[in-house]
DNA sequence: AAGACGTGGTG
DNA sequence: TCACCAAGTCT
């Protein structure tokens, strides 16, 4: 145990935040947290973790349970392909594994949806492994600990980080160690503005000594997010919306909306929408008023979001596009993606549905 | 190996 | 309004 070690720890002990799956034993639960808690904050999963053990309590019982009920748990928590994964894991579990999660990296990375850090997480947490955990948190950390010069995602800013934890890795307390070492950077090491004066570890810090610990880690600059115009079309049928279901894969897979195109820049938005849906749905509109708009981000886009009233010319609606379509006169009871969930809010404070 | 994949908090 | 980023994984 190295001082630096054994302070992160006492700290650790002392200053740790109750979480809901704090001090869980049950490996299930703790694989459950760690996959929501990829790219998600902790505020965001506490509702969704009780939510979703509420409803699926033992491992069984999610792989028991149609995909459909996972998502509709899932839905509004993004990243969609996680709560696909996490059930064919548990069914494969169950099928493989007689129902007990393993405990070796090697064998959980081969369930899908398990990442490098997911395994690392749950062997330490779960079972005392002794594997170190590489997230955001901690690649920060450790980059602002030996003020390291290269990108830590980048190869070999990857390969320092991991030669440091190999190394310092306390085998008697793998499971405390990783969650000090994420608890520090949650709370303490943050991105733009270090809590320096509060931090158990500055004796050791590099970044620290040298005066400017916000400069790490450094990273190379972003790209600007490309900007996109999808318009969704309101077509109403006897009290009725026209929703649709879009394919298992891709984004926002399994998840229902208003049937949707995405416009290329070059297109007149009317002649696009009646196009796509010709496409998507088989059916000739005709476009009418825009009834509402938002803009919402995701990963490299900036997606502007329009809804315009439309009504059906010839045709009946087929799920030429999409997974499958139907009316449906309550759609916000159906998982839907958090920006069509706003716009059908918005919709229904205009004119009701 | 760069890009896709969601959403919400923060400054 | 916008950039950045969060307990990552997959292709």
């Amino acid at each position: 145990m190295t001082p630096y070690s054994a302070a992160l720890l006492e700290w650790y002990r002392r200053e740790r935040r109750p979480l809901p799956w704090r001090g869980e034993t049950d490996p299930y639960r703790i694989w459950v947290s760690e996959v929501m808690l990829q790219q998600t904050q902790v505020e965001t999963v506490k509702p969704y973790y009780h939510r979703f053990l509420a409803r699926f309590p033992k491992l069984a019982d999610l792989a028991r349970a149609e995909l459909l009920d996972v998502l509709a748990i899932w839905q509004g928590l993004g990243y969609y392909r996680r709560a696909r994964c996490l059930h064919a894991a548990a069914q494969r579990v169950v099928a493989e594994h007689g129902g007990e999660l393993p405990r070796e990296p090697a064998v959980l990375r081969r369930l899908p949806g398990v990442g490098e850090y997911t395994a690392a997480a749950v062997a330490s947490l779960a079972y005392g492994v002794p594997v170190a955990v590489v997230d955001g948190n901690v690649e920060r950390v450790v980059s602002r600990w030996l003020a390291l010069p290269d990108d830590p995602s980048t190869g070999a800013g990857r390969r320092a980080v991991r030669a440091l934890l190999a190394e310092r890795l306390p085998a008697a307390a793998p499971g405390d160690f990783n969650q000090a070492m994420m608890e520090l950077g949650a709370m303490i090491c943050l991105p733009a503005s270090p809590r320096c004066e509060r931090c158990p570890v500055t004796a050791w810090c590099r970044a620290y000594a040298e005066g400017e610990p916000a400069r790490y880690p450094v990273r190379t600059a972003a790209k600007a997010p490309r900007r996109r115009l999808h318009i969704c079309a309101v077509i109403r049928r006897e009290g009725a919306l026209l929703l649709a279901q879009r394919p298992a894969e891709g984004r926002w897979g399994g998840l229902w909306e208003l049937p949707r195109v995405e416009l290329a820049p070059e297109y007149d938005p009317a002649e696009g929408l009646r196009a796509g849906l010709r496409a998507a749905l088989g059916i000739e509109v005709a476009v009418g008023a825009k009834l509402a708009g938002l803009r919402h981000a995701v990963s490299g886009e900036s997606i502007e979001l329009r809804a315009h009233v439309c009504d059906i010319v010839s045709g009946e609606p087929a799920a030429l596009g999409y997974a499958a379509v139907g009316w449906s006169a309550s759609p916000e009871e159906l998982p839907l993606p958090t920006p069509q969930r706003h716009m059908l809010a918005m919709l229904a404070i205009q004119g009701g549905s």
